[in-house]
DNA sequence: GTATTTTCTGACTCTTCGTCAAGAATCAGA
DNA sequence: TCTGATTCTTGACGAAGAGTCAGAAAATAC
C-alpha cells in the first residue's frame, strides 16, 4: 500500500485539468485546434509541465479518447445488465449507444482523429493497450448477449458465423452512422430528415435479419428507446444536464 | 469553345502531377505526413507554383479525395446496371464496394481525415461541393435499386421508411467496417478471423431483415462475391494490376 | 522587337511542437 | 532542523513545416 504525499495527489489532480482543459480546447477549437502552449497557459503550468504528464500532443488526445470509452463501456455494463429478453438487452445497448454518442459528441470526431495511423503511432504502447482494451470490453459485453441469445434458442446463427461477426456488424453500422452523423451536420439533403431515428429502424431489422428472436413484428422495440433512458440512465442523464448548467 | 493553349495544357497535366505525387507520399507517409516542401521538390517545382493550384494542403486532401471518389461512383453505377433481381443488383453494389475499398485502400483513410471539422473547413467552397455532389450521386445510384426493388414488391418498407433510409444503414454499416478495418490491422485479438467475410455475412443478413426478397435462404447470394468482379470490372482490376507492376 | 500579362521562384515570416539546461521545490536521513 | 540528493518546473531555444510575396522569368500580344 503506497501512501499518497501531498506532491504526488497534487500532479494526480493536475493530469485531470489538464485533461479537462483539452477537452475544452477540442470542443471549441476542432480535434486539430489543440495547442499546446495554449493548453499550458490555460492550466496555468508551463509546457514543459505538461510535457511531463504527456509525451507529445498525440498522447493528450488518446486519453481524452480513453476517458469517453470508460464511460461508453460503464453505460453498456448496465444496459447488458438489463433484465429482459436477450434483444431487449440488445436494443437496451442501442438505447446506451444513442444516449452515449448524445452526451458526449465530441468521442467520435476525436475517435476518428485518434485512429488516424500517423497519430496512432506517435502514442505510447500503454495508452494504445488502455483504449484497445476498451473496444474489446464493449465488444465483449455485447458479445456475451449474443451468447445468451444462442444460447436461450432467440438466436440461431447461420453460414458458420460466431457471435463475434454478430457484434462487428453491428458495431460496424453504429460507428458508420454516428461518424457520418458527426461528419454532415445535416442528411436532409441526402433525403434523411432523423439520422437517429433511421438508424434505429436499421439496428432493429438487422437484428431481424440476423434471425433473433421475438423479431419486431412481435414486439415493439421502438418503445424501448423512449422508456429505458430514464429507466437506466438517470445518473448520466443528471451528471450531464448539471454539467451543461455550469457552461455559459 | 476554348482552344487549349500549350501552356494551358501544361499547367493542367501539372496539377495531375501533383495529385499523384500527393497520393504517393499519402501512402507511405500517412495522410498528415504530406509536406508541402517535399511535394513540390518532388514535382520538381517551387512551393509557390504548388500553391497556385491549392490554396492550402487541406485541398490537396480532398481533391485526392474526390479523384477516388469519382472511381467508386463509376464502380457502382456499372454494378447497378447489373442485369439481374432487384437484390442482385443490390449485391453487386456489395461486390463494387468490397472491390473499391481493396484497389484504393487509403481512400478511407483519407476520407477520415478529410472531414474532420478543423480540415473540412479549410477547404474551398467549390470542392467542399464536388465532394458532396459524388457522395450523393453514389446514395442516388443505390436508391435508385431501392425503388426499383419496391416498384417491383420485392422489396415492402416498414415503419414509414423511405428508401433512403435502406441506403443510410447499409452506407452506415459499409462505411464503419471499412473505417474499423482499416484502422486496426488485424481483428483476431477480437475473434474475427477474416472481417471481409463477416462484412459479407452483415450486409446480406441485413438486407434480409429489411425483408428484400428473394431471401438469402432461397439464393446464394454470397456466390456473387466471387462470380462478379471478373465480369463487372475486369478494366479496373487489370488497370489496378498493371498499376502494380510499375511500382517497386 | 518591345510591351504587357502571366507564371514561377525561393527566401522570408509565422506558428507550433518538443527539448533541455538551469533553477526551484521537495524529500530523506542524521 | 539542516543538508545533500532527488525530483519537478520553467521558458528560451531549435526544428519543421505552412503559407506569402516581391522580383525574376517566361509567355503572349501587338
Amino acid at each position: 500500500m503506497q501512501s499518497i504525499s501531498p506532491k504526488q495527489q497534487e500532479i494526480r489532480d493536475r493530469e485531470q485539468r489538464i485533461l479537462d482543459a483539452a477537452r475544452d480546447q477540442v470542443d471549441e477549437r476542432g480535434y486539430l485546434g489543440l495547442s499546446m502552449d495554449s493548453l499550458a497557459s490555460q492550466v496555468g503550468y508551463s509546457k514543459g509541465t505538461i510535457y511531463n504528464h504527456f509525451p507529445c500532443k498525440e498522447e493528450v488526445l488518446l486519453a481524452l479518447g480513453i476517458e469517453t470509452q470508460q464511460k461508453q463501456t460503464a453505460m453498456f455494463r448496465r444496459a447488458a445488465a438489463f433484465a429482459g429478453t436477450s434483444r431487449q438487452r440488445m436494443t437496451a445497448i442501442g438505447v446506451a449507444d444513442e444516449l452515449f454518442v448524445r452526451l458526449y459528441p465530441q468521442h467520435f470526431q476525436i475517435e476518428q482523429v485518434v485512429f488516424v495511423s500517423s497519430i496512432w503511432e506517435k502514442t505510447s504502447e500503454r495508452r494504445r493497450f488502455q483504449m484497445r482494451a476498451g473496444q474489446q470490453a464493449c465488444m465483449g459485453i455485447v458479445a456475451g448477449i449474443v451468447r445468451d441469445a444462442v444460447a436461450s434458442a432467440d438466436l440461431k446463427l447461420h453460414d458458420q458465423m460466431v457471435p463475434e461477426d454478430v457484434v462487428f456488424g453491428l458495431w460496424s453500422m453504429s460507428f458508420g452512422a454516428h461518424s457520418i452523423i458527426a461528419q454532415s451536420g445535416s442528411l436532409t439533403e441526402l433525403g434523411i430528415d432523423d439520422p437517429i431515428v433511421s438508424f434505429r429502424h436499421s439496428i432493429n431489422h438487422a437484428l431481424d435479419g440476423f434471425g433473433w428472436k421475438p423479431l419486431a413484428s412481435d414486439y415493439d422495440y421502438l418503445a424501448l428507446f423512449d422508456q429505458l433512458p430514464g429507466q437506466l440512465f438517470a445518473a448520466e442523464l443528471a451528471a450531464h444536464s448539471a454539467w451543461e448548467g455550469t457552461r455559459t
